[in-house]
DNA sequence: TTGTACGCGTTATCAA
DNA sequence: TTGATAACGCGTACAA
């Protein structure tokens, strides 16, 4: 069996309390070094580890941190995890990492789980406006904060990029492009995410005098599945756009997939761009336009926010916003159609 | 604050070990179907849950199963997660998933804090020969199941698929489009995943009476740089292979990127071929050839197999092996070079 | 500078 | 059929 503190303090010659408070650091405890020394000695002959269940029992904390991501296999969230788990592990917490599958029995289990751990704090990767999890979280009091993925709330803590500037500058960049005709392929419009880019998006050709038709924006989960079907609709429509911007890489992927199985020619006849700069972008043909946007750090600083906000200090400021970068590359360009219209007009 | 059994036990009118006894089924306890009524009541009014923690440092039990996985941005491993989560759901178990980053030292620090945290089971899906990790789960006599890449051991439990076949599959395929220069791209041989694919690789070659060179074997990590170095490394050789089959899709991916900054075409040039049917090899240019697995249940009979072994029932085999599945894309097709040296022949 | 005593919320053993 | 009591391993206020 694992020796017990009491284990230590039969073996030190001391009593239990002296050992908890000299081993937590107590500052109101003044030790002589002998006892000290003995101590010392004690813990690491018996390899003494205080039993962090009992140790959460007494203090009501635990040093776990849960982050909740709506799917795992969005390699969007890799980068952020990476950062969130070296947070973490920097400042002696736990990071459990739970998929909940965008489904919300599962969120909503998992939430309960992670409560009932004593999990410090949740960073939540999958806020959704009116999602049963914030509302449970704000009721148990739990510190928290919203990454990437986040809601409008002027209490809430969050970390995210600046997705109304993001959207712009894909859509300035069609724009200077020559296209007219620009698409857009929305993610659920029940986060911030979506509709800071949907913002973005009218925005920028509302200050560009172009028309937007409501046919060509299309509301579809975040997901490859999501863009695919999404882009089959635009595809359908008898005045076809020359450009699309996508919510997320995985969804432009499923864009590009529905494209695939048509005759036309991604960038030739459509120029698509997505948004994040997942790796798998770049691998693809044609490799991608889209926004990078600094995930790991993301999720660092977003860790960094949720331990301080766990240890009762207030963070410097409530929501920290990325700058996102455009990365141009081979699925945009000028639209054909722009000469055969200019060739039609002579 | 949340009710504990004693206000329940109040409410009721009854002492909590009552109340205890009889929300765990005590088998030994026999109860009026009045004092039944007054605990429910009494426990829904005040909506009394257990506390886990305290659970916990009674029981030693927590209810909660850990998988650690080597690489969260790996898609291999997402259905695998989806699966083994199900089967803890199902069974009333709380899965945390830790991503190791093939680190020793976080490594290390996830499999002390899955002991601190009195997991009752351990998931293990990067499991190395050597590794500190199964070292200590034996020690602590914790349950692991090992899945997708195990090692070889005679006690443990492991869920994989038939590497030896798969890769058979792969090389045979190779074969029969004329092939006689395959070169293998091989993982980390510190896995029974790699060797097993090797040896697959290896006995194909030798069943069919073609030579393989030492040259034509590299091993590398499992990862997209991985594939993409060694193949760089290949395409040094003086003799450069018609076929290449990579351990794992990842690094077939690395390997097509390495390709691709030449002037040399797939299939036309080189076939390649990979391993595990990620979703992602079918997004890319040309189409990967590769091996399906049906790592859905991989991750749920292994789950339910760790949990019968943390119910310490003995499940009804110790290794569960899958069959793989041969996919044929457009990243395999015949050697150019075959034509041109009966060309020569003539 | 150190020890005593209690409580965190539960389960388990025994007695009634 | 139920209750009293101890124990799990630790932290902490208070006393010494």
């Amino acid at each position: 069996m694992r020796a017990t503190i009491k284990d230590v303090a039969n073996l030190a010659g001391v009593t239990p309390s002296i050992i908890s408070r000299y081993l937590n650091n107590d500052p109101t405890l003044s030790i002589k070094e002998e006892t000290k020394d003995k101590i010392n000695k004690a813990v690491s002959e018996l390899k003494y580890k205080p039993n962090s269940i009992a140790q959460g029992l007494r203090t009501k904390k635990s040093r776990m941190l849960g982050i909740m991501i709506p799917d795992i296999g969005n390699p969007t969230f890799s980068d952020l995890l990476k950062g969130a788990q070296d947070a973490a592990y920097n400042n002696d917490f736990f990071l459990v990492i739970c998929n909940t599958e965008e489904n919300n029995e599962k969120e909503d289990y998992i939430v309960n789980m992670l409560l009932e751990k004593n999990a410090d704090g949740i960073f939540l990767a999958s806020a959704y406006i009116n999602s049963n999890v914030t509302k449970k979280l704000d009721k148990a009091k739990i510190p928290y904060v919203m990454v990437n993925r986040t809601i409008r709330s002027e209490k809430g803590y969050s970390v995210s990029c600046d997705n109304i500037s993001g959207a712009s500058m894909v859509v300035e960049h069609l724009i200077s492009l020559g296209h007219k005709k620009i698409a857009h392929i929305a993610g659920s419009l029940f986060t911030d995410t979506a509709t800071g880019r949907l913002q973005g998006y009218r925005k920028t050709l509302i200050d560009n005098r172009i028309d937007y038709f409501p046919d060509y924006i299309v509301e579809a989960p975040f997901s490859f599945e999501g863009g695919y079907i999404a882009m089959k609709k635009l595809l359908e429509l008898k005045d076809i756009p020359t450009a699309v911007f996508v919510v997320s890489d995985l969804p432009a992927l499923g864009a590009l997939s529905a494209i695939k199985e048509t005759n036309i020619l991604v960038p030739d006849d459509i120029s698509l761009a997505g948004f994040n700069n997942n790796w798998v972008v770049n691998q693809v043909t044609p490799r991608l336009t889209t926004i990078e946007t600094d995930f790991y750090n993301m999720g660092y600083k977003g860790a960094e926010m949720l331990i301080q906000l766990v240890n009762e200090n207030q963070p410097e400021q409530a929501h920290i916003v990325f700058k996102p970068k455009l990365i141009v590359r081979e699925s945009t360009s000028p639209p054909k159609q722009e000469k055969a219209m200019k060739t039609d007009d002579i």
